[in-house]
DNA sequence: ATTTGCAGCTATGCAAGTGTAT
DNA sequence: AATACACTTGCATAGCTGCAA
């Protein structure tokens, strides 16, 4: 499973400047800086832990602006957990810790998020 | 500093090969798991072109996993209502309309996030 | 455009559970 | 037993929003 980063890597449009590189290796660097593991490893690319990243990016660029404030608020909040959650391998003491909310709360917002499943 | 990964990076020329990104990367990560602070900075590979963004982006990809929810709660609304108050040429009754909100209400949120002035 | 008072709804913190697994 | 989680629920309170002015 490993090692093949390179899907990933050839889904997205590269174009050979310095900053595209930039933020391959930031998105890479945000997802693996798990807590207070030091490991750091390639091994996650090309998962759907990344799929959800750009899902996040494309989401913000493309369809927010016509999204109510509701919505979008809500679009937004759903992939800001999504990541949070995945960065503590879904540990929800951890997760609710970090973004500074009760487990109660996060557990309801999961919920009504639909993202407990 | 210009550092390690940053004269890595000078030394290499850029051929567009996927296996030779990954090798960076790899490299990258390696040089700065060697710094052993918790700090990962990416500075060393700024350009003029990477100082050119947009406020969705740079906000997602740099800031937002760090904040807790609320903050980046309202750093997004601020970004989304600061763009739809420019397409609405700062019309706040079309606007309001728009993003589907009461007139005083977006006023309230305009103020509460110093976008009135 | 902008503000304000008010009523209703929503989200959250807090506390107190239950259940599961190690 | 004991710890550490996940998950739920009731309640009070704070915040947000629509409506009217």
């Amino acid at each position: 499973m490993p090692n093949e980063g390179y899907s990933y890597l050839q889904s997205r449009k590269w174009n050979g400047n310095l900053r595209e590189l930039k933020n391959v290796i930031e998105k890479i660097l945000i997802l693996n800086k798990k807590n207070d593991s030091s490991e750091i490893s390639l091994d996650f690319i090309n998962t759907d832990q990344d799929k959800i990243y750009n899902g996040f990016e494309e989401l913000v660029q493309k369809e927010m602006l016509s999204l109510s404030l509701k919505k979008a608020r809500e679009y937004f909040e759903r992939e800001y957990i999504k990541i949070q959650m995945i960065r503590f391998n879904n540990n929800v003491s951890q997760t609710a810790d970090f973004i500074g909310m009760e487990r109660s709360a996060l557990h309801r917002k999961l919920k009504n998020l639909n993202l407990n499943k």
